[in-house]
DNA sequence: TCATTTTTTGACCGCATGGCCAGAATCTAG
DNA sequence: CTAGATTCTGGCCATGCGGTCAAAAAATGA
């Protein structure tokens, strides 16, 4: 059985699923471990323990295998701090809840976010074009826009250009998560209010 | 003659210095044009119409060529930029000139730019870890962090977290830059005055 | 049990990389 | 003009990469 991205028509078997799930485990770790760059299908198959080919034979190639860690690893990453947010009232609290919730989502799992950023900033296309560059965070820029949008609406939020507020909270969102990555010994919670008092203070009311 | 980081004792040949900056402009091209992962020596050379064994001859390997570059782009923006942000009085017109004169710069000579943007994000030693990383900011951070104690001493700015606005600062900065170079069609320096209307409410007093 | 299918192994392929080097070409002094 | 130093070329090397494959091993089911 080849595999495919979409289980079409057939079902996957019990052993196929398993070992998929142990591979991208298996790929996580060691992206994290040793950068994407150096995260080749031989490291990531000893990392696994098992041979190869076995990757090859699971996965169409390490562009599915990459695509899988982004879909699982953000999968869980929505889940887990999607709630936190929706049960806020004001924009304010919104970002807010944005801010720590990814910065708790580090503290928690520090593995799967090094991952997916390294995978952000190192994967390219076959013609050198990044995979997940500018272009994919383009879904997370309008759901921001919309949040802004809102808050001006009503009043809460002063009149300022949405674009590059997005752009600029998401880059202090992924710079105070390198930064500690860098910097293990920082609090990275305190970080995380502190950013959000940044950001309110940026865009509240004169 | 050995190429040396340092001309210890002899001074460099007429020939040398001019192969040398022939061969650093070829290499910024070259990234600039293809990225860093894919700008191989190979492809330098062919950019510069010469034999790959020059750039050997003239450097002592890939690292010593790549220093170089970061050093000549760094010296040029510093002299660019520096005079416009030295004749500012206030803390807050110096973080306007630092964002404005960075997005005019950006303007100006986009290769050199994005050149080191893809040096500092990609460049990583034989041990795998980064050569210009968070490490290489942190005199930046440093030179902020002055900037914004001098400003809450004589009461101009508010009491915050003067590293976490450095980071903060520069990844908005580096975001702006990227942004632009994926959607060159929008207003850099609009995106500029914007960002620094944001940064001057952030901290600005209550 | 035993034939069939699924899964795994380990060797192998073509390719690109950074670096090396013998010899040729060129430049420079005496 | 000539001898020596400098510079350049083009081919070569070892390494690591993603991917493929025949054959072995394991699982499956009649």
């Amino acid at each position: 059985m080849r595999s495919k991205n979409e289980p079409s028509g057939q079902k996957r078997s019990f052993i196929e699923e398993a070992r998929r799930e142990q591979i991208i485990a298996a790929a996580i770790e060691t992206i994290a471990a040793v950068g994407f760059p150096r995260a080749s299908l031989a490291r990531i198959a000893a990392t696994a323990g098992v041979s190869k080919g076995v990757i090859s034979y699971h996965f169409a190639g390490k562009d599915e295998l990459v695509d899988q860690v982004v879909t699982t690893v953000y999968t869980d990453i929505a889940d887990t701090i999607l709630p936190g947010i929706l049960e806020q009232e004001t924009a304010t609290d919104i970002l807010r809840a944005h801010v720590t919730g990814v910065a708790e989502y580090a503290l928690a799992h520090p593995d799967r976010l090094r991952t997916v950023t390294e995978i952000f900033v190192h994967a390219r296309g076959a013609d050198g074009t990044p995979r997940y560059g500018v272009v994919a965070a383009e879904p997370l820029y309008e759901s921001l826009e919309g949040l802004y949008r809102e808050g001006q609406r009503n009043g809460e939020l002063r009149v300022f250009d949405p674009r590059v507020m997005a752009v600029t909270q998401q880059a202090g969102i992924d710079a105070m998560f390198g930064y500690w990555l860098a910097h293990p010994d920082t609090d990275l919670l305190a970080h995380a209010r502190e950013l959000a008092d940044l950001f309110v203070r940026a865009i509240r009311p004169d």
